[in-house]
DNA sequence: ACTGCGCCATGACATCTGTCATGACCAACG
DNA sequence: CGTTGGTCATGACAGATGTCATGGCGCAGT
């Protein structure tokens, strides 16, 4: 029996996974959880073989929580199940400790398969998206531009981020003109666009 | 017995809903699309009682998707079932003709209630969200306003968005600038982010 | 010790944006 | 028939944005 715990936001998808697997003879799902911050705690009691995590996820997402499942319980294997297929994702998930991901467009029948590969001690990844990463690369921002991309999300100003990050209005001009220039935008919504669609941010 | 279809881009969550409900013993999935284009089709062919449609499809979404379907195959219900709880697609899909609006953040022993409460010609709509749809009320925007804000989504400057839609530069200055107004917005790219969150675009 | 690089800042410049006033055309409505 | 409102356009203006040169500071690596 392998035993499973399940962490995805949308209480829905995680009952609809969880019967999905629950179908499979040989798996069981032991805990369900619906944020990041409660996957450690969950894993902890209930002693799964292998925990599903989605990486968008209100508080603690799903990437950080696979590093701080490895380091409460390294016996735990990971397999990232996530809507987006974003190469930065990938990297930082395999890097985080993950064994897995698997987008959520995957046939719904290769999942069990995944979830048994992963438990045996293997890696899935779906190759297309593993060769995307390679071509995207690692982030080309620093992690001041980074901050600063990631504050101009919602469409503040530049005095805005400014206040918000206790700079000067010129540096965060400089920062976002260094984004805008590093990927390849020729503008600062195209630029978080872009950042946001790589997994950069 | 219950027939059901489903449709929803993701296959695995396709699956895993189908999984969910053949648990049920009224229910059955006859039939299962991953797009918004091959529900009529589908509808046709299998005769479901019921449609679970998602409203973010590639091709058409589950709402014109929702008024095909009522228009071709009338005696089958629609029930929406979607990730974004936003008051404008509520208040389509209930013009469109569809019977209920569940969340995907719903527990999922809901699911089945209102798939049967559905089935039995009642209304099934959360009750928080229709409080926001009644508070947000109808789109302000008009069509024009709505085409250029759509245009804008992507960080489009103003003369590309001129060009993509045979418009002045001016009048694509002047549609923006009304909507920013009408959204209470200061920015373009904050109002696009709100129009988007109230499910205008 | 020197160099490179990230970070912060300033100032200047060209361009892009958002706003406003104004006017024309057309369809819908009373 | 006059009014209202949406659409398209022009021109002008202030403010925001993106770029560039320049400089100081601190922290690596050679």
């Amino acid at each position: 029996m392998i035993r499973l715990l399940l962490a995805d936001d949308q209480a829905l998808v995680r009952g609809a996974l969880s019967a999905l697997l629950g179908l499979e003879p040989d798996l069981e799902v032991v805990a369900e959880v619906g944020s990041g911050d409660a996957v450690v705690a969950a894993a902890l009691e209930h002693r799964p073989d292998v925990a599903l995590l989605d990486v968008e996820m209100p508080g603690t997402d799903g990437i950080t929580a696979t590093a701080e499942l490895r380091r409460a319980a390294p016996d735990v294997r990971v397999l990232i199940v996530t809507t987006f297929g974003r190469p930065g994702y990938l990297r930082r998930a395999l890097q985080a400790g993950a064994s897995g991901f698997v987008v959520k467009d995957t046939p719904a029948a290769q999942l069990a398969d995944a979830v048994r590969r992963v438990h045996a001690g293997l890696r899935v990844v779906d190759p297309a998206l593993a060769t995307d990463s390679l071509v995207a690369g690692e982030s080309p921002l620093t992690a001041r531009e980074t901050d600063v991309l990631r504050a101009a999300r919602d469409g503040s100003s530049v005095a805005v981020i400014a206040t918000r990050l206790f700079l000067s209005e010129g540096t965060v001009r400089n920062h976002l003109s260094a984004a805008i220039g590093k990927t390849g935008a020729t503008n600062r919504a195209e630029a978080v666009i872009t950042a946001e669609g790589n997994g950069w941010l």
